[in-house]
DNA sequence: AATCACTTTTAGACTTATCTAAATATTTAT
DNA sequence: ATAAATATTTAGATAAGTCTAAAAGTGATT
């Protein structure tokens, strides 16, 4: 069994060593944690013991197998419990995270997957983040649509899921082509329609649409 | 503050004490919360403390005013919890139990009223159990309509909340009047009506009707 | 009112997670 | 390459919650 502070060890190792690799030291781990570092060694030895982290005295620690599944299963459901607190309990998006600190750590799988249905499977969390599959996958950039984007975001078109030509036609008469730059202005919760912008111009497309079209965030 | 271990054993101290006035002694809450008597010695010592609890050595334990509002409030969250899970998540009653024992410790108000919101304030969990409304009333007799009770359930009509002639010629037309024992046959998910049983008659009324009626669940 | 059965409490030990202070290792700068 | 600065670990304490074993209290029976 893992104890929640245990949970919490394992998931600032893996969001340092995310953010930078090799950076989950003693120092930045406590700092993270809000803890010292001393109370930070005595836990990484437990962890070492426990076969969840790599470790060896004065070096920094990466996650096992074992842990990363762990650190990703907290997050998943950090990221799913925040979804839901937004998009069913009408909270903010800034006053979800204490509360997400605290439903992360409900053990039970068939929760989790329950949960993820009951919210349509989503793609990314409501500050963005992106929320890992039942098999601990993080959306891939090409899994990603339009229609997963956020009102008030823009991406790169990088291809089509459906390639008929009647399909491509359609973009060609709004002129979307490959690398356009699209902002979603709004999306209206009657129909399910996007009201997109790009290149100057304003376009609405249906839900189908957005989910045949596969972007990236990132732009440049 | 109040950890999650003495949560549990204010819960259990009030259970116990709802169902036989003044049993609730250290041996019973040991039975209950399947530990040891010693230990149960140790922490009523630690709530007496804290104020939670009435206590005098070898004597059977009450709670203080405190104490019973914590004990409610976590009653009150963990028969919301099953609800949602059974009402919004699809799982069978008698498989929440267990899920519901963690959820009832997170710890925000602002989450337990939204969630209890969201669910339409239902007066009753999945077991059939009263749930407390926000300022920790349990719904009283005279507050359930025939609207609360679940398909396949009994309960004999009290009064009505409508008093207007309308109304009671409606009622006398189904020949339902007040000490009439009504079993909600279904419930309609498309409209809410309810198609009802009694007196070897059947009928189907509308949720309005159904929120008009008193009822009491225990018969005779 | 003395005994017996049972309940409850106390004493002392253990585990988990934390801390401070001191010791040791590593890194950086000269 | 050696000293100074910084990072990390160890040693020893503390608090929460639990346990076993032993002591003490309660109450029912005769």
């Amino acid at each position: 069994m893992t104890s929640n502070t245990e949970e919490n060890y394992l998931k600032a190792i893996f969001s340092l060593n995310e953010a930078v690799s090799n950076s989950a030291s003693t120092n930045a781990i406590a700092e993270r944690l809000q803890t010292k570092a001393a109370s930070v060694s005595d836990m990484l030895k437990k962890l070492k013991e426990k076969k969840l982290i790599n470790y060896k005295k004065y070096k920094a620690v990466t996650l096992t197998e074992l842990g990363t599944n762990i650190a990703i299963s907290i997050i998943r459901k950090h990221r799913l419990w925040e979804y839901f607190l937004v998009e069913k309990l009408n909270f903010g998006w800034d006053e979800v995270h204490e509360i997400a600190e605290q439903l992360e750590h409900i053990e039970s799988s068939k929760l989790t997957n329950r949960l993820d249905q009951f919210l349509g499977l989503p793609k990314f969390d409501p500050h963005g983040d992106p929320i890992p599959n039942k098999d601990g996958e993080f959306p891939h950039k090409l899994d990603i649509t339009l229609d997963d984007l956020p009102e008030q975001e823009s991406a790169r078109v990088l291809g089509v899921k459906d390639h008929t030509t009647e399909f491509l036609n359609y973009l060609n008469n709004l002129s979307i082509s490959l690398g356009t730059v699209v902002k979603v202005e709004r999306k209206n919760s009657f129909d399910e329609s996007l009201e997109l912008l790009y290149d100057n111009k304003k376009a609405s497309v249906s839900k189908i649409v957005a989910q045949n079209l596969y972007i990236k965030t990132d732009l440049h």
